[in-house]
DNA sequence: AACTATTAATAAAG
DNA sequence: TCTTTATTAATAGTT
C-alpha cells in the first residue's frame, strides 16, 4: 500500500478536499450549487424518514436565498421552539411576554390535568396516605352536592310534569339502575372497612 | 450482471432504503441521530467552503433542538434576509401564531376548570339531569379507586410497621373520623332516595 | 451540464 | 449507545 502511494502524495485527480474556503470564485460557486442541492435533499430526507422538523435556509454569494422547511411545521414553529430552547430572544419584548404567558398557562394546565386525573382515580399510585384521604373527602363532598342536586332536579321534573310519561319511565329506570350500582359500591366500602 | 442479481431482488442486508417515514420508532431515532450528524456536518462544510450563510435548525421527536448557524452571520440576519427575499413577515406571523396558541390553551384551561368545578360539586346548577348522573358516576368511580388505594396504602403501612405508634394512632383517628363522615354521607343519600 | 473515480455517508448488524 | 462493514450516495475534478 505504501509503495503504491509513495509517488503520489497529492492526488491530482478527483478526490478529497480540505474543508476551507475555496479561493477560486468560479469553483466556489459550482461547489455551492452542487452541495446546496445535496444538503437540501438531505434535509428533505431526514424530515420524511424521521418525522422531524427541519428548517434550512442557505444563501450564497449571489445573495439568493434557498430554503427547505419541513411541511409538518412552519418556520414560525421552528423558530419559536428555537427561541424557547436556546433562551435567545430573536424578537421583541412583546414576543417575550407572550412566550412567558404561554409558559405560565401551560403550567396551570398541567396542574389542573393532574388534579382531574386524581379526581378520576387515575395516577394515584404515587400519592401519600394523607393525600388520598383529602382526595377522598373532596370526592365525597362533590358526590354529596351532585347527588342532592340530582334529586332536586329529578323532583322538579316530576312535579312540573314537563316530561312525557315515556321519558319519565326511562328516567326512573336509569335512576334505579344507578342507585343499585351505588348500593353495591357502599356495601363494598363497608365490608372493606370492617 | 443480470444473472448475479436475479435471485436478490430485495437486499436483505445493508443497503438502499426508500425515502418514507421509518415506522419503527427505535430505528427512526437511530437514523435521526446519524443523519442529523451528517447534515450538520454538511451545513458546516458548505458554509466554510463556499463562504455562505447557513441556518439549519432540526428537531426530532424528543423535541430537542439541534442547530448550525454559520458564524459569519447571526440567525437574525438570515431571517431578515429571508423576510425581505420571500416577502413574508415572520414578525407579525410569529406574533399571530403565539396569540393563537394562547387562545387555544386558554380554552383548554377553561374547559378543565369547569370540569374541576363540577367534580367538586360547584356550579352544577345549570346541569341537565343526565349530566348530573354522568358526573355522579365519575365521582363514584373515582371514589372507589381512591378508597381502594387508600386501604391498600393503609394496610401496607400497618403491615410494614414503618410508622411509629404515635403516628399510627393519629392515622387511626383520622381514618375513623373519616369513616364516620362517610357513613353520614351514605345515610344522607339513602334517606334522600327513599 | 454530464461524466466517473473517489471519498463520504449510512443501513444493518454486532 | 458505539463500532464495524457492505453498500449506496455525494461529489471533486475533468470533459
Amino acid at each position: 500500500m505504501q509503495s503504491q502511494k509513495q509517488e503520489k502524495k497529492k492526488k491530482m485527480g478527483r478526490g478529497k478536499i480540505e474543508i476551507k474556503r475555496i479561493e477560486k470564485s468560479s469553483n466556489r460557486q459550482v461547489t455551492f450549487s452542487k452541495r446546496k442541492n445535496g444538503i437540501l435533499k438531505k434535509a428533505k430526507e431526514i424530515s420524511i424518514l424521521c418525522d422531524s422538523q427541519v428548517s434550512l435556509i442557505l444563501s450564497g454569494e449571489s445573495g439568493k436565498i434557498h430554503e427547505y422547511i419541513s411541511p409538518s411545521t412552519t418556520l414560525i414553529d421552528v423558530l419559536d421552539r428555537y427561541q424557547r430552547d436556546s433562551g435567545k430572544t430573536l424578537w421583541d419584548a412583546e414576543h417575550e411576554s407572550l412566550s412567558n404567558e404561554i409558559d405560565r398557562i401551560k403550567k396551570e394546565n398541567e396542574s389542573m390535568e393532574i388534579q382531574l386525573r386524581h379526581l378520576k382515580g387515575e395516577n394515584i399510585t404515587s400519592l401519600k396516605f394523607k393525600e388520598l384521604m383529602d382526595l377522598e373527602s373532596a370526592l365525597e363532598n362533590g358526590l354529596t352536592c351532585v347527588g342532592d342536586k340530582k334529586m332536586e332536579v329529578y323532583r322538579m321534573l316530576k312535579r312540573n310534569g314537563e316530561i312525557l310519561e315515556e321519558q319519565n319511565k326511562e328516567l326512573d329506570l336509569l335512576l334505579q339502575q344507578h342507585m343499585a350500582v351505588e348500593d353495591v359500591g357502599n356495601m363494598h366500602d363497608a365490608s372493606d372497612y370492617k
